[in-house]
DNA sequence: CCATTACGAAACCTTTTCGTTTCATATTCG
DNA sequence: CGAATATGAAACGAAAAGGTTTCGTAATGG
């Protein structure tokens, strides 16, 4: 209920390959919104639109100085997405995919419902 | 310039929550398009537009069997994912962050055009 | 003080996205 | 064969996304 609660999905934030370059611009140094808007092909407005998505999503931080407000990206929201990631790191580089494979050719009954009635029909069209 | 060249984005891919929660259906088990739909709120349709993205994505994979088209989670395109995740971590699980602070309180000339300027005459309206 | 600079808010437009319903087609089975 | 099932394609609509231009306001500095 507190008011860092992040209001927009990291997983979106990150869709938009603008505001993927807008991180690896912002990762090691601070810097004042027409700054970075001279890095980009769009107008200073839809940059900092962006930039309030990213703000929302709690990747990147600001910071008034003086008249200008400077941006630095704050990648701890990352974990989220590593965590995400995790999970599916199991079923590629190795272990559970031969269990699951297993499984899957035993015919999955309790795993998932509803299942069962047409996988057992299985008839391979063509070979 | 084969066929199997990823034509979707995989981070716009797991951006919705909906195609989320397909991979993690898919994951472990193969299942028919009308199976799947079954436990999603949306129309059966909608649904296949989903996989139709996950897929072009490299997400998943599909198979036809009879007249039903069942879906299967792909992990690999993950590892792009993975790789950008990764040049990330450096910088919220350690080293680089104590270098990037030195950089940017030394005034950062040469690092990123066009900020010296205003980097300087930093005044700090409030303590 | 007043012109300039930095920036966000507002209004607006166009394209995508996500969903729906309807239709066509292939496969299965009595 | 013909009814039923499984699915994608098409046409459509509403809302969100991404962009622009214009305007208001706060801070700077001559």
């Amino acid at each position: 209920m507190a008011s860092s609660a992040p209001k927009y999905d990291v997983f979106q934030a990150i869709a938009d390959p603008t505001r993927r370059r807008l991180l690896q611009l912002l990762v090691e140094q601070e810097m004042p919104v027409t700054v970075i808007s001279g890095h980009f092909p769009i107008s200073r407005t839809a940059v900092s639109k962006h930039l309030r998505i990213l703000a929302e999503a709690g990747l990147v931080q600001e910071r008034k100085v003086g008249r200008e407000t400077r941006y630095r990206m704050q990648p701890e929201p990352l974990q989220e997405l590593k965590q995400w990631l995790a999970y599916y790191e199991q079923f590629w580089d190795n272990k559970l995919a031969a269990l699951a494979h297993y499984m899957e050719n035993q015919d999955a009954e309790g795993i998932v419902d509803r299942v069962p009635k047409i996988v057992k029909q299985e008839r391979e069209t063509k070979g």
